[in-house]
DNA sequence: TCCGAAACATGACATAAATCATGTCGTGAC
DNA sequence: GTCACGACATGATTTATGTCATGTTTCGGA
């Protein structure tokens, strides 16, 4: 029998690894388990770099990730962050290239790794596993095209505050409702928006002069969503 | 006899349409010709519009496409160009989102259309069909993470240089060895690099006073590709 | 063939953001 | 505890590029 190709019924929520071997069949778990390793990794670890070549899929247990891409100059330019249950290196792995970007850990993470037969094993055997990798594929490029609009179009202020925003998203909040978990250094911030750090930490203090934000040492902590929204939507 | 899952040989070569539906077996290919139509379009006209569904697969057979997004303020950002071979909507088809760009033909084109339910076949009976546009998603995940970096990093003189290589391996050069094929508005210019037509104009100016580049009305001719080869690797 | 609109071109000026410079603070090593 | 180093912060200055203004050329249509 011929495996079915499916779309996965909601595709703009971001796929993560779980709900990817989440739907294999026994069959197929037992296999990825047989084959996957575990590792420890502590903050600052490089995971793969820029020009390598990959041997198998990373997927994140527990912990983060930044990938990131080199300029000329040697300036890092942070393509995205990956969170538990995401998975790392998955386009180079598919493409046959070499890594077009760098993974760094972030803090302290338990990281598998499968490596490239079983992979290419499961995108095969499974319609739903290559389905879903398609999916992830098509939203990691629907959100770079618009990453591009915002460093094409957009003030360094907007793109800020999109990217608070995200890290929202990314992090979600502590107990209190409106601190960031987890920590960014003033610099991957400036990374992430294409700008310098000085100019990050210039407009940081301008959300909190006016009470959108609060900065207890590294904590960031949204104290106004609304306006971040509308800075986002240029109504300024 | 299951599906075998097969990467393109080589990958970083743009796999376009033709390559695309040249490898399918003749039943798959009729199946495909029984249900596309094909139609003629003039230069403006709009193939599909950010935040519409689509309903297949657009290819083109002949002419030009540009992709692009529009930004808060209506400016168009473009994102990627097509002509006979490529693909275009693909992405929103796979991922069963609305398009997250436009489509606008640039020049007289006939483009075929692949219903939905004939791609979606396609993708879960060809498996090779099924690598390509994997391969396909992959090339332009990588190349769109690249115009970001650029963009987040590179200068407007930077990014001019490097979009008239692209545009070099895009028309390719007539005859003379030097005149692009084809010809792009100084807006549309401005609309792939992310800066205003003043500004792509001035650098024009400064490229074809240094002897970089021709401009003859509408046609670019690149002179001295080591020289813009140079500007992009930031030698200056 | 002429007209008008759009594309092209160039100058003057405004401004966002980079860069440089300096200082403070917090944190981990010893 | 204190020392040193890296992250944070802020000011002064420069620079690239956006914006506005004006003029020229090109090209399609009446």
């Amino acid at each position: 029998m011929q495996p079915k190709f499916e779309i996965p019924e909601c595709a703009t929520c971001k796929p993560r690894l779980r709900s990817l071997l989440g739907e294999l069949g026994s069959h197929d778990l037992e296999s990825v388990s047989l084959h996957k390793g575990c590792n420890f990794h502590k903050a600052g670890q490089v995971l793969f770099q820029e020009g390598g070549y990959p041997a198998g899929l990373y997927c994140i247990n527990k912990g983060k990730l930044k990938i990131y891409k080199l300029g000329d100059d040697g300036k890092e330019h942070i393509v995205r962050l990956v969170k538990e249950g995401d998975v790392a290196g998955y386009r180079s792995l598919i493409s046959g290239e070499p890594y077009s970007a760098s993974a760094e850990v972030l803090e302290e993470s338990t990281i598998c790794f499968i490596p490239k037969a079983t992979f290419f094993n499961l995108l095969k055997e499974s319609s739903s596993f290559n389905a879903r990798m398609m999916a992830l594929l098509c939203h990691d490029l629907a959100t770079a095209e618009s990453r591009e609009l915002s460093l094409a179009q957009r003030s360094v202020r907007e793109r800020l505050a999109e990217t608070l925003l995200m890290l929202k998203e990314f992090y979600g909040f502590e107990a209190d409702g409106v601190t960031l978990k987890g920590t960014v250094s003033r610099s991957d911030l400036a990374n992430m928006i294409g700008t310098s750090s000085e100019t990050v930490i210039r407009f940081l203090s301008e959300f909190k002069e006016k009470g959108i934000i609060g900065l207890d040492q590294k904590k960031i902590c949204i104290l106004n969503l609304a306006a971040l929204l509308r800075i986002t939507h240029v109504f300024d």
